[in-house]
RNA sequence: GGGUUGUUAGCUCAGUUGGUUUAGAGCAUUACCUUGACAGGGUAGGGGUCACUGGUUCGAUUCCAGUACAACCCA
């Protein structure tokens, strides 16, 4: 049967995915092999797959797939998150785009909507993910919201509430004024806008005079309760107890000192707005300062400004400027350039604001997950990222855990009264509970009203190692006893803070246990200028077009080449391109083994023999090197080695050697023997390329039905011989040299020529003579004592090898050639000279470095011995 | 402004407690090769003052300090 020279990966991938499927060859349960677990970083219910998502769930796709085949009961639990945020963004779009406003919808109806939303599109990217070629268990697929998840995140609130570490605050918070919620620090992202700063006098009580406020922010002045200088600053010592006149609101405030003032910046005096600014409201808690918050919940004047009630805050600020001017405080407008904080979500200039909030403490909680780290329980690869993690970890701040959204696990806390509320799993024990606290025995369920904030959505998936196995809501199951601590998690260093971090802190607090042993962090996927790959900016190429264009191996591949861990991945096309090339190669391989006929009666010639040993040993050094980079977590050099050894030693050279003749036959003995090392190969390789493999697998041998590459052993590495390997790179050194000769000669590939040793046959390594004799097709191969006239020479070590050229003997081409090589090895001889000949160097150096340079010397100089000869011989012909 | 991490070939990166034949890989690039696995290929090449300046040392790409530049984090 014709076998097409190029491999069309479409029709494999397809087929195997769905075989290894309906084997249920991707399912765990726990039974008495080790475990491997991996929890999926939970992708968001609004996206699609991204490049990012293809380069993340690739690493832990070869991760367990390579777990599975060295025997390990292989378990990656695949899942989303509700992303509260995001998620409710886009549901009050869409319903807008139909004309209905959330505010005309209740509560349920709203969620109603938003559950609808969630079912019709939040298992997207894991269908993508099967195109990937990813190996979960699929039954195991599970939501930040379901019931066993949702009951999870309630008890866990409620336990740390009861212990103490929940508590209510007034604080400042960031809020987005459009998304009508406080969102974190870490979810405000700060630009260089231009801006204006406003020159504004305040009038000084019971004086004529006026001091100068320079601010971006002449709305918020109707806020202001103080004007302040630094305590030092001479220019404003007099007004030490006087008060000054707020424009427009016409309020008397004291004037204070602060040292946080900046004298070089604008005037060196700072008006003071505890409710808008988190400055401010700093130096308002230190002088006791009353605030007053101008603003709505959606960024319009309040009542509290007292003008502009009900304008928008950037109409507001215009007004602010006009009146100001009317009034003659404005003195002068400069352009300004500053920081700009925005919503990640909803890129809204987020307003400074005073809010009453959930916290949780988080202090002591975070201090065993720092201790983690810190002595390598937790490993981080790369280590680089372990410093970030404990900066941010000693200076870790109480966690704003509320957000005022509906989508998300509802806050459990009832209030009876305006301010006083207990907290409780559901609104009977809460009503009971309020009895208690209250003594009122007359309370009733409908007098008890629930918060109407969720949980910030990161209070889920920071349980996500454990309620993966259902963990909280039933500590002692078998599957959360069998599969954790998880083994390890990869993500990227973006969210080492958000989740990675809150993760081991959970770990220990719940479970007593760290979550997983390793963090592996990759980076992040950008285009060729270094941008973020994102939907907005149109720079990501579609992953599924890219898995039609290259295959899925080739997606993979690409992605894993030039992904070292931590160091983001700069994509272009040539990546995946290389991936489908190296399926390429593989494919055409099994072609050329394929075509073979055997007969049974040619005997097994030397040089096939001799490379069947070399390209053993070549395959289990390689076996331990990918093994001890995967214990490293160095994926891309694992991948790397790989890459080499089956393009380079087996395709470049054993298959070279071990080819007959056209249209001739094979032995047997070296045509078993190179399946059962094909068959080798492409288990190592498929952990990387898992349809290929397979695809190829199934052919190279009759296989049973429920048979797979997936499920068999990976080869574990043997004893191997390094001498028979350094040999064998002297035997690739000299054929190069051959055809650098035949090359630069004109002497075509089929025209024998003789090959010349100067050494005996004792000493020299003889076993790979007939693998030299047939990959340079010589006609003959001896050893001469002496050099030799009349022939090409050239040197592999420090061995002289001659091709006797009647009348081709370039001698002027030759002189030039040994010429160079005399000055290269006596510049060598030089630098290991100047080591020997320092006497401090002789001392103090370890004898091994000393006999190493002393070996390098004697090295040098037989060569330098040789090459002189040589030039000796061709002046004289010359 | 504070902190962290970098800077090695055109690009992406290795270089494992300072010595391994005067620095390695993949990709890209150059020349030649249309025969018989594969042009998505083969063979042979070219390409680097290891950012800069000092210091420690017999010896520095490797350790230390400073400078420049870059990225990220925090304010």
């Amino acid at each position: 049967m014709e076998i097409p020279s190029k491999y069309e990966p479409g029709k494999a991938e397809s087929t195997w995915y769905k075989y290894w499927m309906e084997n249920g060859f991707f399912k765990s349960i726990p039974d008495e092999r080790e475990p491997y677990t991996i929890v999926i970083p939970p992708p968001n219910v609004t996206g699609v797959l991204h490049m990012g998502h293809m380069l993340n769930n690739t690493i832990q796709d070869v991760l367990v797939r390579r777990a599975r085949m060295q025997g390990k009961n292989a378990c990656w639990v695949p899942g989303t998150d509700h992303a509260s945020i995001a998620t409710e963004a886009k549901v009050v779009a869409k319903l807008k785009a139909e004309g209905i406003e959330k505010r005309d919808l209740s509560r349920e109806e709203f969620l109603g909507h938003a559950w609808e939303w969630t079912n019709k599109h939040g298992g997207i990217i894991l269908e993508q993910l099967k195109r990937l070629g990813a190996s979960c268990d699929w039954d195991r697929t599970l939501f930040t919201m379901d019931e066993k998840r949702y009951d999870s995140v309630i008890k866990v609130f409620i336990e740390m509430f009861n212990k103490g570490l929940i508590y209510r605050g007034v604080r400042m918070v960031n809020w987005d004024p459009q998304a009508m919620t406080a969102v974190s620090d870490e979810e405000v992202n700060y630009t260089d806008e231009k801006s204006k700063l406003y020159y504004v006098r305040y009038k000084i009580v019971g004086e004529d005079g006026y001091v100068m406020v320079a601010t971006t922010r002449p709305e918020t002045i109707l806020g202001d309760t103080a004007v302040c200088a630094n305590p030092d600053d001479e220019r404003y010592k007099h007004l030490k107890g006087k008060k000054v006149i707020v424009p427009m609101a016409n309020r008397e405030v004291p004037f204070i000192f602060d040292s946080y003032v900046d004298p070089e910046f604008g005037t060196g005096c700072l008006k003071i707005t505890p409710a808008h600014d988190i400055n401010d409201y700093e130096i308002g808690l230190r002088h006791k300062l009353p605030s007053i918050d101008v603003f709505n919940d959606d960024g319009t004047m309040s009542s509290r400004a007292g003008m502009f009630v009900g304008v928008d805050r950037f109409k507001a600020k215009e007004l602010a400027e006009k009146e100001l001017e009317r009034t003659g405080s404005l003195v002068r407008v400069e352009n300004y350039d500053n920081k700009i904080g925005r919503s990640e979500r909803t890129n809204s200039v987020i307003e400074p604001r005073l809010s009453l909030q959930w916290f949780l403490r988080m202090k002591e909680l975070s201090e065993p997950a720092l201790d983690a780290v810190l002595n390598d329980d937790v490993q981080i690869h790369p280590a680089k990222f372990k410093n970030l993690y404990r900066h941010w970890m000693e200076n870790v701040r109480d966690w704003c855990i509320s957000r005022q959204l509906w989508w998300g696990h509802r806050i459990p806390a009832w209030y009876y009264d305006n301010s006083e509320f207990v907290v409780a799993e559901n609104i009977a024990e809460a009503l009971e509970l309020a009895k208690k606290k209250s003594g009122n025995n007359g309370l009733t369920e409908s007098s008890l009203r629930q918060d109407e904030d969720v949980l910030d959505t990161w209070f889920s998936s920071w349980l996500w190692p454990i309620t993966s196995f259902d963990g909280i809501n039933n500590p002692d199951n078998e599957d959360i006893k069998y599969y954790y601590p998880t083994n390890d998690l990869i993500t990227a260093p973006e969210i080492l803070f958000f989740w990675v971090a809150r993760m081991i802190i959970a770990g220990y607090e719940f479970r007593g246990e760290k979550p997983f042993a390793n963090v592996y962090l990759t980076g992040l996927v950008r285009d060729q200028q270094k941008r973020k790959m994102s939907k907005s900016l149109g720079n990501s190429p579609e992953p599924l077009d890219l898995i039609e264009k290259y295959g899925a191996d080739g997606v993979r591949v690409g992605m894993l080449l030039c992904s070292p861990a931590g160091n983001d991945l700069l994509y272009e096309d040539s990546l995946p391109e290389q991936g489908r090339n190296f399926a390429n190669k593989i494919w055409n391989a099994f072609r050329l083994v394929r075509s073979w006929e055997i007969d049974d009666t040619i005997s097994q010639p030397d040089s096939s023999e001799a490379a069947l040993r070399w390209m053993t040993d070549a395959l289990n050094k390689s076996i331990d090197e990918i093994d001890s980079n995967f214990r490293k977590f160095r994926i891309s050099e694992a991948l790397m080695i790989t890459y080499k050894l089956f393009w380079d030693d087996f395709s470049g050279w054993f298959l070279e050697i071990i080819k007959p003749e056209y249209q001739k036959p094979i032995d047997r003995i070296t045509f078993e023997a190179t399946v059962v090392l094909f068959e080798k190969l492409v288990t190592v390789i498929h952990p990387f390329m898992p349809f290929i493999t397979e695809e190829i697998w199934q052919l190279l041998n009759e296989r049973k039905n429920g048979e797979s590459i997936m499920v068999t052993l990976m080869p574990e590495a043997a004893k191997y011989d390094s001498k028979l390997i350094a040999s064998f790179e002297n035997v690739r050194e000299i054929v190069s040299a051959v055809r650098t000769v035949r090359k630069s000669k004109d002497i075509p590939v089929r025209e024998k020529i003789k090959l010349l040793i100067r050494s005996d046959a004792q000493s020299f390594e003889v076993e790979f003579i007939p693998v030299i004799s047939k990959l340079c097709n010589l006609s003959e191969v001896s050893f001469v004592p002496e050099k030799i006239e009349g022939a090409v020479s050239f040197m592999v070590g420090t061995t002289a090898y001659f091709i006797p050229l009647e009348g081709k003997l370039d001698i002027e081409g030759e002189l030039e050639k040994v010429r160079a090589e005399l000055e290269y090895n006596r510049g060598f001889l030089l630098t290991v000279m100047k080591k020997l000949d320092n006497e401090r160097f002789v001392q103090n150096a370890p004898a091994s470095v000393l006999d190493m340079e002393r070996k390098k010397k004697g090295d040098a100089e037989s060569r330098i011995n040789s090459l002189e000869e040589a030039m000796k011989s061709l002046e004289a012909q010359s």
